[in-house]
DNA sequence: GCCAACGTTGGC
DNA sequence: GCCAACGTTGGC
């Protein structure tokens, strides 16, 4: 049997690279890189299938939000940039033969009409238990619920008025 | 294996 | 730019 369908979320600086970049690259695809933190890792390799949604989160932005959906088209593979010393992600201690940090590709799925700001999110009692709006909660890549999930697109969607 | 020091993330 | 929270490192 089909495994179900798990939903995602995760941060980008949007400085550093926005959804909107993601619409304009090649094929509106993308390999994640610069993910160093193991329990990111962790989802990415062991839980993260081809065809996982994912709502894609600006961090450090104005103001800070979910921006859109991707999915999941590539399952972890190496993430090159961990070798190269002039990666701002170069890990010295990283074996070629055994390398420690992974990345998945996304596509594009969709820009959301409003994005859906952080105070927003912590207003909706349905998503008062993400791991986003835990305190102190640093993790880049984390699982979200599908009723989390459909919770933010629908919001994203935005209302007519 | 403990834990202090340090570095990073990310909201504000 | 500040700083709280957290992860990692390294001395012991």
């Amino acid at each position: 049997m089909a495994r179900a369908k798990q939903y995602w979320l995760m941060k980008s600086e949007a400085e550093c690279f926005s959804i909107h970049d993601l619409a304009k690259a090649p094929k509106q695809t993308t390999y994640w890189d610069g993910v160093r933190n193991y329990q990111a890792r962790n989802f990415m390799r062991d839980q993260m299938k081809i065809g996982d949604e994912v709502l894609f989160y600006h961090s450090n932005a104005e103001p800070s939000a979910v921006a859109g959906t991707s999915v999941i088209v590539a399952e972890a593979y190496p993430d090159h940039t961990q070798f190269i010393k002039t990666e701002q992600h170069y890990d010295p201690k990283a074996k070629p033969d055994n390398p420690p940090w992974l990345m998945v590709d996304i596509k594009l799925q969709a820009i959301f009409a409003e994005p859906v700001g952080l105070d927003v999110l912590r207003t909706i009692p349905a998503l008062k238990d993400m791991e986003l709006l835990r305190r102190g909660s640093r993790l880049s890549v984390m699982p979200v619920t599908k009723a989390e999930y459909d919770t933010i697109v629908k919001l994203g969607q935005g209302k007519k008025r």
